[in-house]
DNA sequence: TATGGACCCTGTGGTCGCTACAGGGTCAAG
DNA sequence: CTTGACCCTGTAGCGACCACAGGGTCCATA
C-alpha cells in the first residue's frame, strides 16, 4: 500500500473526472470528510480521500442517490458486517431502473405514434396538436 | 361550443389533476394566462384556461419539459403555420428518451452484473462493495 | 347572526445534485 | 515583482414543483 502525494482539491479533482466545486459539495453535505488545510487554508487530500470520492463517482456513475452512497459507505466500514444489506440497496436501485426503463419504454411508444401521425401540413390539422389538446 | 361555468383555482386543480400550487407556478412562468379575480381576490378560470392546462398536463406526463410546452403552445396559436416544427420538437424529444432508455439498459446490465456476484458473507469480502472500491 | 371549516391568497424555503458566479486570497514561475 | 493559475467562502440558480406559515374569504348550518 503505497502513500500517495498529497493532493491539492485540483488535482483531485482532475484524478478523479470530479469539478472542483462537486468535491467542495460533497464535504459540505458529509460524504467527504473536511481534509487538512495548508497554512493558506487550501484543502489538502490524502489516498484515503482519494478512495472516498472514486468510490463515491462509480456509485454515482451507476445512478446511486447520495443517501444510499452514505449507506453504502456506512456498510463499507462495517467490515465484519454481512453484506446482505448492501445487496438489498443496490436490488432497490436495479428495482428503480427497471421502473425508469419500462416508463421510459412506454412513454416511447405513445410519442412514436404521435409523431407517426404528422402529415406535416398546418398546425391548424395538426395531429400532435390534436392529441395534446382536450377537445378531441 | 359550450362555455364552461368559471372554475375557482381548487376545481380547475380537480378537474386536470393537478395541485393547485402547480397551477400557481405555472402562472407564476408564464405558461398559464393570469386569469380574473373574484373580489375576494380568487382566481377564476374558464374552459379557455382549462383547456390550455389540459395541454400542458398531457405534454408534461409524455416527458415535455415546460420550455418546449411553451413553444408547442406558442407554434399552436399559430394554426396557418407548417407543423414542422412541432413534429421538430416532438422528434427532438423522441430523440432525448431514446438516448435515456439506452444510458438506463446500460446501467442495468451492470447494475444486475454487480448484484450477481453477490455471496452475501461478509462486507470485507463484498463484491459490490469491491467493484465500487478503487483499489480492484 | 355567529361560527366553523373548507377553501383561497401571498411569500418563502425546501427538494436533488450539482454549477456558476463574485470578490477576494495564495502561490510558483519568469 | 508581477502575472496568471489556482484556491477560498458565500450565495444564487437550475427544473418542476411541494409544503408550509400566516393570513383572508365564503358558505352552510345552528
Amino acid at each position: 500500500m503505497l502513500v500517495e502525494k498529497p493532493l491539492n482539491i485540483g488535482a483531485l479533482a482532475k484524478a478523479t473526472d470530479t469539478k472542483v466545486e462537486t468535491i467542495r459539495w460533497y464535504e459540505r453535505v458529509g460524504l467527504l470528510p473536511a481534509p487538512a488545510r495548508t497554512t493558506g487554508n487550501y484543502r489538502i487530500y490524502d489516498d484515503v480521500h482519494l478512495g472516498r470520492l472514486s468510490f463515491i463517482r462509480r456509485a454515482r456513475n451507476l445512478g446511486f442517490s447520495l443517501d444510499q452512497i452514505r449507506a453504502l459507505l456506512d456498510l463499507a466500514e462495517d467490515r465484519d458486517r454481512s453484506c446482505d444489506a448492501v445487496d438489498v440497496i443496490a436490488r432497490e436501485h436495479l428495482g428503480e431502473v427497471d421502473r425508469k426503463i419500462v416508463d421510459l419504454q412506454a412513454l416511447r411508444r405513445e410519442l412514436d405514434s404521435l409523431i407517426g401521425q404528422c402529415r406535416h401540413g398546418k398546425v391548424a390539422e395538426c395531429r400532435i396538436i390534436d392529441a395534446l389538446a382536450p377537445s378531441t
